[in-house]
Parts: C-alpha cells; structure tokens; sequence
DNA sequence: TCGATATTGATTATTTTTGAACAAATTAAA
DNA sequence: TTTAATTTGTTCAAAAATAATCAATATCGA
C-alpha cells in the first residue's frame, strides 16, 4: 500500500464522510497511526484537507460567507415552502435569473439537479451552485461586500445583453402603489432582471406583502406572479388587477 | 520479450487493475526488476501513468488537469515568494487585474490590506478577498466549472471597458519563443488583461520558464515584468530583450 | 563479419518510506 | 483550575525502493 493510494482513499472517505479517523484509518488500511498521521499533515500542507486532533476534516474552498446564511437562515420554513413552490415552476432547459435577496437564495438548494442555466448577480448562489448540474452565468461589476453580489451599470447592461424565460426576485416591500426596495442599486438590478425575462416571479414571504418600504421604485405590475405564505386581503386586490399568486 | 511488448502488457494492467507492482510485474514477465522500474519511468516520462514507491497508478484524464485545490497546493513555498514579491510592487490606490491561475491566487492572503481595486474573473479570489480591504470587481460571462472562474467574450468585453495600472497573470509556460496556455479561454482572457493594464507581471514558478505548452498564445513582450524563483537561462535571454526579471 | 549502439542485468550507494519510542503539546475530565 | 488521557512532533533505526555505475548481451547497419 503505497502512499498513492492511501492519499485515493482517505480523500474518497473525506468526501463521503466528511471527515477521517486516524486510529480507525490506521485499522482499516492495516497500517501504523504515524503513517496516517503523515499522510495527513502532507495532504493537508497541500491543502487538500484540514488537519484536525485525531484525524481531518474535508475542505470546501467556496463556503458560503456565515453573515449571509444568518440572514437567510430567518422565517426558513415559510421561505422554504416559497421556494420549492418556485422551484415547481422551473423546467429543465429553462434560463432564469436569480437576484440577491435571502428567499432567493434559499432557492438554490431546490434547483441543484436541474439542468438550467442560472443568471446571477448573488456570490453565495455562485457558491451554491458552482458544482451541481446548473450552468452558471456570472453578471459582471463592482461587488458590494454588504450585499455579497454585483450591482451598478456594468451589472445592468450586462443583464441586457441576455433574455431569460424567468426571473426569481426579491423586494423589500410590494402593495397596491407598487415595489419597494432597500436602495437603488437593488431598485435597479431587479427592474433589469424584470425587464430581460418572459415571467417574473417575486419570491416574499407574509412580512413583506402590504409592506411599503424606503424606495418605491416600479409599479407592483412590473412582475407577473407572487409566490408567498401570505393571506393578506392585499393580494386579492393584485390577483384582480392581473398578478399571479400562487399561495404556499 | 521487448519494452514495445512489455509497455504494452503494463498499459494494459494498469487499464484493468488500476495499478502495478514491479516486484510482481517482475516475476510475471520474468524479467529483472529494473527493467520493469525503467520501463515505468519512461512510461511516467510519456504521462501515460503516474509513478509510485514500487509500482506505477493508472493516470486519470478527468482529475487533476485544472483540479484547483490540487494546483494551488503544488510547489507552496516557491509560490509563496514569488507573491510577496508581487504584493510589494502593489500600492495604495492601484487598480489591478488577477487572473484564475493557482499562483495568482496566492497572491491574495499578502493584499488584503491593502485599499485597491481588484478586477478579477477568479471566484475563489472574490471568495478570498470578499471581506477585506480590497474593493471587488467581478468579471461577467460563462461561469466555467473547472477553472472556477469566468470566461468568454462576455468576459473579454469586460474587461476592455476597465484600464488597470497592474495586471498580476499566470501563464502554462513561457520562453523565447512566446508564452503558452492550456485552453484558448485561458490564452484569450490573459491576453485581454494584458492588453488593458499599463504593466503587466507574470508569476510563474520555475516549473514554467522555458515551458512549451500546448498553445502558444503570444509573444513574450507581451508582457513587462516575471516574478520568479527561476534561476534558468532563458530569464537572461528574456531579460536582454527588455523583460524585467524580479527574482525571489 | 565487424563495430557502434541500445538493451538488460548485477552491484553498490543513496534516498524514501515506514515504524517505534519518547517528550511536548493539546484536549477532555475532574 | 488541576489532572489524566490523547494526540502530536521529533529522533532514530530498519526495510524497501531507487539511482548510478559498470559489465554483459543483443540488435542493427555497413
């Protein structure tokens, strides 16, 4: 058993398992702990895994930045049944845009075996996705470090070059008198995305139907379909006025 | 029994078995064990299998050829040095392009203090510098799975609306006779960033000076300056020619 | 046939790999 | 916090594999 095959198999048990087992290993390949141990300490002077008291522990050099999942990690179930409802509305070979917003995010647990091709201006879906069958399109710009995405002019021209078949936002707000957004540079890369695909979908849980927030910045008809837990009286007014509403 | 027999009969074990072992491989074909040892090193020398203490492993085309944590992990010191280097011929207030190559990526943990503008298509840079002092801007198009960075035409019309004082690129090889990629993505986008920067350095370890690869994609004097821990010949050719040469 | 070249094998010195022993460092428990 | 158990790094030694050198054999072209 050379040391080639023993860096073959302890890497497959990494990526398994998730993490090894320096006395179990030894046991198993029927080789001394020391051996192991060096294994260890070189594969992980290769970055190839990350040593740990006893054994190692697989890496993932795309994590997904901790302050992102936080934010994303409130009203999960409501968010998650948002988005396996939006999921349902993706079909194979279908090319959509996804923005930056958290529900948003959440979606791409839902889409990782589809074979789509994904428009985004979100680095954390980028890390979500980039090994899973999804074809990725990386929109180009200056990179907000508060929003973990892209924005701003090249951001919107880059979005213009193409034409999704649906478009997966976020807002901060919508009633009748419109879509509201935290700022600008939100206001405007969602009404790019709107305006580049066939059907555009807002993806908002109870919290932000009726909700009229710091910058109203398009008419509520600038998206197609609603996709929310909410049972607010607000969405039977939109549903008249032509907006889908798919209930979850 | 010839070595065009024996290469053969190897090949041929190595497909079913995965791997050799000489002093088996020696008595099978009743043959001295140097022989066989001889035989693999010309095979290995040929990249149709890997060498091991004992025996040889069966190369796999799939793996490695861009596996990034494999390169990045490759000759760590060297890399190190020669970063440090690059990052001292870094300033305040610099706008700088970084390509997807292993060593450049390096070149991340030694800027992150410092208050620039980065232009990268290199997601594990982003991943790298997201919460740093560095400002982000990130290169759109096709997102490419293998080489965890963007490329295309997308990318390169991007990067032709920027000018940078300092572009910070990798190369397959580079010698006398021009500078060599491994893909034609890889040759078009460094050629791009070189073309929009008023210097351009390559980071290149010793493996890669007098390096003939695949494509060749230009000539030397597309770039101004190598960082090196080269000692090779080929660096005084280069530097007589009016290539800066920063050795490590 | 002859000589030049390439291939193979034997021998020896060197390097690499592996394991054992023990002190130092780290973690877990009291 | 102190103590006990575990893990780790270091040093050394044995075994295995390798490289280097040289001699023997085979192959090829003239």
């Amino acid at each position: 058993m050379n040391f080639q095959r023993r860096k073959q198999i302890i890497l497959e048990k990494l990526n398994i398992k998730g993490e090894v087992d320096i006395k179990q290993m030894a046991q198993e390949l029927d080789i001394s702990e020391i051996t192991i141990r060096r294994d260890l300490n070189q594969l992980a002077g290769d970055g190839l895994l990350y040593r740990t008291h006893g054994g190692a522990m697989k890496v993932d050099p795309l994590q997904v930045p901790h302050d992102f999942i936080n934010k994303a990690a409130k009203n999960v179930e409501a968010k998650d049944k948002i988005c396996r409802a939006a999921a349902n509305q993706i079909n194979h070979g279908d090319i959509i845009f996804m923005d930056c917003g958290s529900t948003v995010f959440r979606l791409c647990q839902f889409i990782k075996n589809k074979k789509i091709k994904v428009i985004t201006n979100s680095i954390p879906v980028v890390y979500e996705l980039h090994n899973s069958l999804v074809s990725l399109n990386i929109i180009g710009g200056e990179f907000d470090a508060e929003r973990q995405a892209v924005h701003g002019r090249i951001a919107n021209e880059h979005i213009a070059r193409y034409k999704a078949s649906k478009a997966f936002l976020g807002a901060d707000g919508i009633s009748r008198n419109g879509l509201f957004a935290n700022s600008e540079l939100e206001a405007d890369i969602t009404q790019a995305f709107a305006a580049h695909s066939e059907k555009t979908f807002l993806l908002c849980d109870d919290s932000k139907i009726g909700k009229e927030g710091y910058l109203k910045f398009a008419e509520f008809t600038l998206i197609n379909a609603i996709i929310t837990n909410s049972k607010s009286d607000e969405l039977a007014y939109l549903k008249k006025q032509g907006v889908e509403v798919i209930g979850v």
